[in-house]
DNA sequence: CGTAAACATGAGTAAAAGCTCGCATCATAG
DNA sequence: CTATGATGCGAGCTTTTACTCATGTTTACG
């Protein structure tokens, strides 16, 4: 069950995304195709049930990292936390990266987008506490707007950040950049 | 052969790629299987074809529109030029949208990164350009790394107001806040 | 016209891959 | 030890689909 998932991983890595078949997968499991379909009743089952997996083992990280996020309460200043969430989800995208890439890059078509579903929910609330009171530091106008290009610009620069990072360049100045430019523009 | 691209853009944006049959191809450009596969080796060269030609249209569309891009040798401003290139580059988004997001999210695999390979160069030389000089624009500090950022940034973003914009957003708006973003980064 | 080269045709082939199903093996209970 | 249910097995069926090729048709040209 958990062995034919991480076989469907590494297949999937080694192979790409063309080339899994549901008999590879069996074979790399060591397990025969008739109990792989006894868990999963087809190979797109197989995928989404692994990429679901992918993305609860992130969140799960992400998540017992950032107990912070209730630091937005007290004074925390907006560059930290940006600084501090940044780096958190940078840290969930090393935690597979080579099977994060083949899934973004080659199962993106299978349903539903998985990202911006609950982590817009949060980004929304972070921005709107921080939007408030005398001493506001984030300055954008519409809100929505700014959940918006703050997510995809966010996603886009981690994403390129560790999976696809122009050769010789130190992953700390990425990051530092990536927070600069969040930065800059909710403090425009 | 230009009429089997047509076909092959249709299908492609009708069924998405895993429908995309050769068979299906050559009925709905209205030839049969052997004349396809004299124009096309396989499957494959025919995805391929059609993407590169779509960039080229893209491309094309972007260089009509921008020849202004010498004026950053005259003094035009740092943000008008930003301005100018980003609504360029949304606007040719625009000219086949679905066609565009099918090849990106389901077509991305097939071979080499089409993106940023002419662009980053270009950009690269902007930077370079209002960075120089006592009234210097651009205070960003390592110029590969601005590159890197920037590239992908206002990529990720002109994608996404274009194609995948929240509901009810005003295009307008997601643009200037693009612009913003670029700017803010950049000057900050 | 005649000839030949270029182009078009589509039934058929062959290989791949998703999935089934009858049988074997094992675990548990009585 | 036997019965019963659950789980594991893998040869092979079936469908799909990329691609071929023998034949027909059009075009170019002297």
């Amino acid at each position: 069950m958990d062995a034919i998932l991480d076989a469907t991983a590494r297949v999937l890595v080694r192979d790409g995304y063309a080339a899994l078949t549901t008999n590879a997968v069996a074979v790399a499991a060591g397990v025969s195709i008739g109990s792989l379909y006894q868990y999963f009743p087809n190979k797109e089952a197989l995928v989404l049930a692994l990429r679901e997996r992918h993305v609860r083992h992130m969140s799960a990280l992400m998540m017992r990292e950032a107990v912070f996020w209730d630091a937005a309460e007290q004074g925390v200043p907006l560059e930290a936390l940006i600084t501090r969430t940044i780096h958190v989800a940078m840290a969930a995208h090393r935690l597979e990266p080579a099977l994060h890439k083949v899934l973004a890059l080659e199962a993106a078509h299978l349903e539903a987008r998985h990202e911006e579903d609950g982590t817009e929910g949060v980004l929304r609330a972070l921005l709107e506490r921080y939007s408030r009171g005398p001493d506001a530091e984030v300055t954008v106008p519409d809100l929505d707007v700014a959940t918006f290009v703050v997510g995809r610009m966010a996603h886009a620069l981690i994403h390129a950040a560790v999976l696809d990072p122009p050769p010789g360049a130190d992953p700390h100045i990425l990051e530092r950049e990536t927070v600069r430019a969040v930065m800059a523009y909710l403090t425009a």
